[in-house]
DNA sequence: GAATCTAAATTTAGAGTCTATATAAATCAA
DNA sequence: TTGATTTATATAGACTCTAAATTTAGATTC
């Protein structure tokens, strides 16, 4: 079986002091008999944990509280010290990336990003993403030894260890270009994950899902994608491709920007160009989605009649998704969110056509910080099971 | 967070106390010794474990052993005690219901069924399954405190909980008229899990999917659903509808033995009734699945062509399933596993042209003890996590 | 201002667990 | 019988927890 060594008395105090610092970094200041109640601990062990978190730094004491009652020894006032470290969530996507700095509470303390081509070799996007990364660092004034890990979202399958399981130059330099660089370069532990899983980590955490354990989020913009979440857990499947759905004939044209802006094409962009107003059709470029959706909610109808298509093909992915995972809750997010959100009434109506038990449907009101967000869950999930091991103290 | 008790000292003799017997029920006769080297406990916490199992009935100790190294003092010989107790796997089908008595290592000591008429009621199928269950009790020679946990499958969507979540009559009588009758008759726990879901569980342990974490299996026969297991854990959805592809337009008439029929008829079935053998051919009632197989295989054109037919619409399911979860294998179980067994190259033929990266696709060599070894295991698992919980010893 | 009250912090004693080390036991070999 | 070898058992020490006694720091009362 595993080869875990034994269970020694140190490990009560580990799991005790895990407890404890669970009940600080998701609740504010507390006293000790707080403490002992949220714990069921005893005054004795709440106190000797405290001060061994305290000594790790991951707890702060304030002056002895004088707020409520006024009578009584005045009690000790702990709190989880979210500035003990910090984190990063970087998504890296087609043609730019966002970095998030986040404290050990996961408030954002600084952000910074780059656009790029989508042809950008992978060399020249690891440096894109160092320097949003060293930009976002400066802003907030924190030194590299103050990040503990960095969370990575990529447009590729991802096992459960981080591992990018798409054998090609291009991700295999961006991997060992990014992953390692950051590594070695700054100490940082660099834990990849598959940006469409990262959404759903992020709805979850801080978006429409909170409190939804059974979730799939669409992750929709240059690409097209879903995160599946079960009992709060990711799914990865066996080769890290659990949601993704590129091979799916259903999903053809249906959510990618690209797909979106070919169809226009296939369908005669002249009449939806000729009906956009003026600043639209002054826009240089080709046709792109949004000039689609722009279109469409101008009046155009060869617009309109593309998205009232794929609002159906969407209902269909969900239909299948809902039916096959049975998720309370699916999540259209990425860069078509917002303007998918006109689009509900008829997915939601389709959907109802396809299914008898459909799922609720709603958009993502995290923006592009979707895949982010996520990210700094991701590498915040991974500082708390590694707090303990982790020694915070000795910084000058 | 949780409401979990304070880590006392107690709880590294469980923690401890719970390896040891891990390691022991998944080897044979161990000595002190070699349990030393597969626990990384010392000798002397080792021994103490042992004598505390063995006070509590879960280990018997043999005579010293003088096997093989014939120098020193003869060690202790300790033995997993798999028949501290025994388990339950029943599968409770549309037109039987099957019964194993399996010991605490999984072997099965009896095994006992029923069938009846699929008209049957919810009450008169309690009576029934409860007729097998003294049945393989008796025939075992087994009392009923022997026995630790009943794990039941059903055609129905259960939660995490063991809660069936369709809201209809019968499933409502059969739920007080089964399980509380178990528990309160017998005192047994009573685990409900979706029969899909066993089956899943029944390959991952004991059947084609041994090793194989990622996985999905089709059970096909009176229905037709599938349990589905990411990283070794089942899933259930939010509404324990993970797997159960009732609504889904792509399996009509794939896979359960009703709609093979329902087609055949559709197809004229008069040319399969006509081409079929004698043998067949005098069988009484009306078309049956069994019946078009059987005509297939004796090269009745039609039949072949259903089957044909059939092969392309499991392959897009696989197919979907494949892409939606990238399970690394995909088990084909039930009724129709036998028969499937012969459409497995279309079946795969076709899935490449579906997928570029199909999953391996297999069928069930556990015959219809699929759901019912799926449950034992589902029993087993309670009695693991239950095991320090439960007093084996006072029995007279 | 001193005594009293109160709630919390701290200290102390006791029990359970582990490891490490010392001692005893059981067998084979000489 | 004695010695070597391996295992079992016993003892001492460390770490952790709980429970109960003691101390502390401020508010209240006289």
């Amino acid at each position: 079986m595993t080869k875990t060594s034994a269970a020694t008395p140190p490990l009560l105090r580990r799991v005790n002091a895990g407890k404890l610092l669970g009940v600080l970094s998701s609740t504010g200041v507390m006293t000790g008999t707080g403490l002992i109640e949220a714990t069921g601990l005893t005054r004795a062990t709440v106190h000797a944990v405290c001060n061994d978190l305290i000594a790790m730094g991951w707890v702060v004491e304030h002056d002895p509280g004088r707020d409520d009652s006024m009578v009584g020894r005045p009690s000790r006032r702990f709190e989880f010290n979210s500035h003990a470290g910090y984190v990063l969530g970087i998504d890296v996507g087609a043609a730019k990336t966002t970095v998030l700095l986040a404290d050990l509470r996961g408030e954002t303390v600084a952000k910074a990003g780059r656009s790029f081509q989508p042809s950008t070799s992978a060399a020249e996007r690891t440096s894109h993403v160092h320097d949003a990364v060293a930009e976002a660092l400066s802003v907030a004034g924190i030194t590299d030894a103050s990040v503990l890990a960095a969370g990575v979202g990529v447009a590729a399958p991802v096992d459960r260890d981080g591992n990018i399981l798409v054998d090609d130059e291009f991700w295999r330099q961006f991997d060992t270009g990014l992953t390692s660089r950051l590594t070695s370069l700054h100490g940082w532990p660099v834990l990849l994950e598959n940006d469409a899983n990262l959404a759903a980590l992020g709805e979850h955490w801080r978006g429409e899902a909170r409190g939804v354990d059974d979730l799939v989020v669409l992750l929709a913009g240059e690409r097209f994608g879903s995160g599946l979440m079960d009992s709060g857990r990711l799914l990865h499947g066996s080769r890290g491709g659990a949601g993704e759905m590129v091979y799916l004939k259903l999903v053809e044209g249906v959510g990618d920007t690209h797909g979106i802006a070919r169809i226009a094409r296939e369908q005669g962009i002249a009449a939806v160009a000729a009906s956009a107003p003026t600043r639209l059709r002054e826009l240089p470029g080709p046709v792109t989605a949004e000039l689609v959706f722009a279109a469409a909610a101008d009046g155009d109808k060869v617009a309109q009649g593309i998205l009232h298509d794929i609002a159906t093909r969407t209902a269909r992915v969900i239909a299948t998704l809902g039916i096959v995972f049975n998720p309370a809750l699916v999540v259209i997010g990425g860069a078509v969110a917002s303007a998918a959100r006109s689009l509900l009434p008829q997915i939601e109506a389709d959907l109802a056509t396809f299914t008898a038990t459909p799922p609720r449907v709603t958009t993502s009101s995290l923006g592009d910080a979707i895949v982010g967000v996520g990210a700094v869950r991701h590498a915040l999930n991974y500082v708390e099971t590694h707090a303990l091991d982790l020694d915070l103290a000795p910084r000058p």
